[in-house]
DNA sequence: GTAATTTGGTTGACATGACAACCTTGGCGG
DNA sequence: CCGCCAAGGTTGTCATGTCAACCAAATTAC
């Protein structure tokens, strides 16, 4: 079991864990873009801000959300905001708000439905019950810090 | 349970399913790398041409095994070749053969163990054999195509 | 106070991915 | 033969990610 090099059985259990996500997330992912042109990124930044009742929030905590660090969330913003789906408030000290646009909270609108089918149809409605909580677990455990 | 949105237990789910693999994969792919300067992708790439004997793999061939499209294939050994990581033999007719290099063999020898190491770290070791299990059934039922 | 650090963010360069257009070779129908 | 079309690859373009360097405001240390 601790050989340098992985038995054939941790190599398939290693694949198998690494196209689990791919495949899903991909056809998630474009059945979005498919139906509002947004990208699964783009979707997940709107959600995040909309969830939050002003739609605005610092990008600090925007970037925690999402498990990004500040640099891949500046990009992203910046992409988002040429296309008017976000804009940036400077609030005078060093800190900036990103806030929702009117086109922003409406392509969120169209998006959520098929965002919603699209997740039952490609993951939950074909898993049991059982199977749907131990992915919750595994992703809770593989979730902490390394060391501790 | 089917409301046009996600309720909030669902999007739990989804949530805790994407972060899984992400998260993992980022902490393999970024151990390979520090330790032998490839990235996960060449990793792959090279691991793939060994695991065939001769080190010798017609590009149709590898891109199924590794699930990519043809194009992200082409682009990917592009990059290897200038880093001399692997060759192209044209074989006279249409088709490219696609050959390990010394280098990249050598590459790849030094990064097995440290990718052996580091799936069992940040994966194998941190499940118990059931949570294993229901990962390979999960991904093999999320592998199948929508439409059976 | 003021130098050193931390916090919050931007930016440039480069690697990676997706998609569509395009080239070439090989078969095939007639 | 000739016209077509599929198979195998390449290429350009653009979106996305990562990394490191950078800048300014806010804290903290002396």
């Amino acid at each position: 079991m601790s050989d340098k090099l992985l038995s054939p059985r941790e190599l398939r259990v290693w694949h198998a864990f690494k196209l689990m996500g791919e495949d899903v997330l991909t056809r998630v992912g474009r059945d979005i873009s498919d139906a509002t042109g947004l990208s699964g990124s783009e979707f997940g930044v709107l959600s995040r801000l909309a969830a939050i009742g002003k739609g605005e929030m610092r990008q600090q905590v925007l970037a925690n959300m999402m498990g990004w660090d500040k640099s891949r969330l500046s990009h992203q913003l910046t992409r988002m905001k040429a296309r008017k789906l976000i804009e940036r408030r400077s609030t005078g000290n060093n800190t900036v708000l990103v806030v929702l646009t009117r086109l922003g909270q409406q392509k969120l609108d169209d998006a959520r439905p098929i965002h919603a089918e699209s997740v039952r149809r490609n993951l939950l409605s074909r898993l049991t019950s059982e199977q749907i909580d131990a992915i919750v677990r595994v992703s809770n455990i593989l979730g902490e810090d390394e060391d501790e």
